[in-house]
DNA sequence: GAGTGGTCTAGACCACTAC
DNA sequence: TAGTGGTCTAGACCACTCC
């Protein structure tokens, strides 16, 4: 009866049953699936691991398999660039924590990026992202001195980096340079997501430039978990 | 003993020996493995997945698991968007084959992202993409018959698309849109790509404008293996 | 035919969550 | 404490590739 491919079959079986549930809904055990189907734990625990890497469920220890459906994340030219506005626009309700603030000297990599001075200082700007009550993401942003000043003190936690530069300071942000790429989460990033294991997540990079005063004024470097969000980059209009 | 997680112990350990192996190299396989470390087939077996997971690895049934090593697959807006230049340019040997050419009536969708009058005919174009040996990819061009008159004879299978548009029709073409995200593949393109399952894949789709006659020239729609390729977007300038 | 990865079983203990 | 998913074992047969 080997090589049957039946976890396949019950995989295909529950995706059928998934169609007409609601997120959150708890998917069958694999102990239930094991008895209803007469297969052993280790075939619907397959099935169901399958449905796992599809997105089709979310599965936690100790509480069970639920019904996922994952947020469109769409990256457009035309579209916000800020996290939480992309986020809203898909109907979520985002979250930004902020981990910390800090003033340094840039680094030689980050006064190339924005065009900066020798000994130029710059705010460090490290956050998490959240949805509900789950950790989605982390990022950093870095800023110079300069077009920020007093940054700390105009800056509340949770807000959005997006609107405090466009309405503290006037600064007309808008994006002028995107990379991304779906990669393995280095450890730290996986730690402070709370993810167990080398996840597979959407590691996207960007640059603002100030429409106002012609010239860079922040790059960012952050991770999204790919089992929440569907990233879909849209660009028109290349130059 | 159980609960020590020493697929992961194992996979890390492999890691490391991999990080000096040449792509293509054989490693060692799930019963090796298990006999050499004293865990079960099973266990092996998990570490084994765990890198293959991270395309580390690639495993084929009845052959063994070799080193990988995936091409960069960059799109950006300075950078070429045919898929033959891209990937010579990541230092692979690209080959295209035609499935199909085919004259057809457009449908209402592509006569909109054409900007074509009703009863327009358009070409239609299937082609498999290949990375040495091993089918990497499927795309479908959709092309007005008006701005490519005689198409079936001007274009030999396995050109360069893109090559075939700005050489003989003269019409330097360039990408005015492009769309992207990473989903599971419908049943008949995992079938085209002899993969079993439901792997993720890269779904792209674009357009191509004349840059010489100011219209729509070209729709497309694709997927290429994520087993073989990192696609990384790269965009510069926004507008 | 020998060796590889793919699927499956029955049974066990562990880690975690919820009540 | 009960139930969930996570890890592990030992053993089996199958599908596939290569010699």
């Amino acid at each position: 009866m080997a090589a049957v491919r039946s976890y396949l079959a019950l995989s295909r079986q529950l995706e059928q049953e998934l169609a007409t549930a609601a997120p959150g809904d708890l998917v069958a055990s694999e102990n239930d699936l094991a008895h209803r189907f007469r297969v052993s734990r280790l075939t619907a625990r397959a099935a169901l691991q399958e449905l796992e890497r599809r997105h089709l469920v979310r599965r936690v220890q100790g509480r069970g398999t639920f019904v996922a459906r994952r947020l469109d994340y769409k990256v457009s030219s035309d579209g916000p660039a800020s996290f939480t506005e992309i986020v809203r626009e898909a109907g979520g309700e985002p979250l930004t924590t902020t981990d910390a603030v800090v003033v340094r000297p840039a680094t030689a990599l980050e006064r190339r990026h924005l065009a900066l001075p020798a000994r130029s200082k710059v705010v460090e700007l490290r956050r998490r992202r959240w949805l509900g009550a789950e950790p989605v993401g982390v990022g950093t942003s870095v800023l110079p001195v300069s077009v920020v000043p007093d940054f700390a003190a105009r800056y509340e936690d949770g807000a959005s980096l997006y609107g405090v530069l466009a309405e503290t300071y006037g600064l007309e942000p808008r994006r002028s340079w995107f990379r991304c790429e779906v990669s393995t989460a280095p450890e730290d990033v996986a730690d402070e997501l709370e993810l167990r294991g080398r996840p597979e997540l959407f590691h996207n990079q960007g640059r603002l430039d100030s429409r106002r005063l012609g010239i860079p004024i922040e790059v960012n470097d952050g991770w999204l978990r790919t089992d929440v969000f569907n990233v879909v980059i849209e660009i028109s209009s290349f130059t």
